[in-house]
DNA sequence: GCGACAG
DNA sequence: ATCTTGTCGC
């Protein structure tokens, strides 16, 4: 897959921020494509031992959820974990990874947050508007914002709000299990955001392609 | 000053 | 992320 727009990653904290103001202009959060045939999962782990980051992608197929391309990459850490540019510090070897897939998924579900960010452009963001792709942020946990309490109910879900503005939903996708927080990433509304996710978590809390990138990087983790 | 803070 | 018991809120 290949990068449609490239920036310097060796800045500093400030001059992050800057350009995380710059490009939130750039996001598109309308639907911006036609048939979602191939979804991608992206997750990043951290070895400590090694102090180097573990990228994985997986493609599936939306249909069936099966597998149809993966693939890992290793990489030194060079930018902190700071909130609010989680970014910086992952997306460098996540983007060596996506460039080393063949075929180029419809849609990425990324692993952290989108449009729910202080400066409204979270990985997710700024994933998309690199490879100028739909992406959608679904973090386990939320960076910031208020909500009221969520249904109980797989599907049920309850606007997350930031400066009287929704960022993004927190969304049940299990019965009694722990809502997930999503928002808005590039080339995709907030609803269908969540359709997406739902209809990729039939059985988990997490949609599938999160899930297996997730499983995919532990894996490494372990065998090194 | 204190708490909150994607992974 | 990861380490982890009893404790607290709904």
């Amino acid at each position: 897959m290949k990068i449609q727009f490239e920036h310097a990653w060796d800045i500093s904290i400030t001059q992050a921020q800057e350009l995380q103001y710059k490009l939130a202009h750039q996001v598109i959060c309308t639907d911006s494509f036609s048939n979602i045939q191939l979804v991608a999962g992206v997750d990043v782990a951290y070895s400590k031992e090694t102090d180097e980051l573990i990228a994985a992608v997986v493609v599936l197929e939306s249909a069936t959820l099966k597998v149809i391309e993966s693939v890992t990459i290793k990489e030194k850490a060079t930018f902190p974990y700071i909130p609010g540019l989680f970014s910086f510090r992952e997306l460098p070897p996540l983007l060596k990874a996506l460039e080393s897939i063949k075929t180029r998924p419809d849609l990425i579900i990324c692993d952290g947050q989108g449009y729910a960010h202080p400066r409204r452009f979270g990985l997710a963001c700024h994933l998309g508007i690199i490879f100028n792709i739909p992406t959608i942020g679904c973090g386990k946990t939320k960076l910031l914002g208020e909500y009221c309490s969520v249904g109980n109910l797989r599907g049920d879900h309850t606007p997350l709000l930031h400066d009287n503005e929704v960022i993004g939903n927190v969304l049940r996708t299990q019965n009694n299990v722990k809502p997930v927080f999503v928002s808005i990433g590039h080339k995709i509304s907030l609803k269908s955001a969540c359709e997406w996710v739902l209809k990729l978590a039939p059985k988990y809390r997490l949609p599938e392609t999160t899930r297996q990138a997730d499983q995919l990087v532990n894996t490494v983790l372990k065998t090194q």
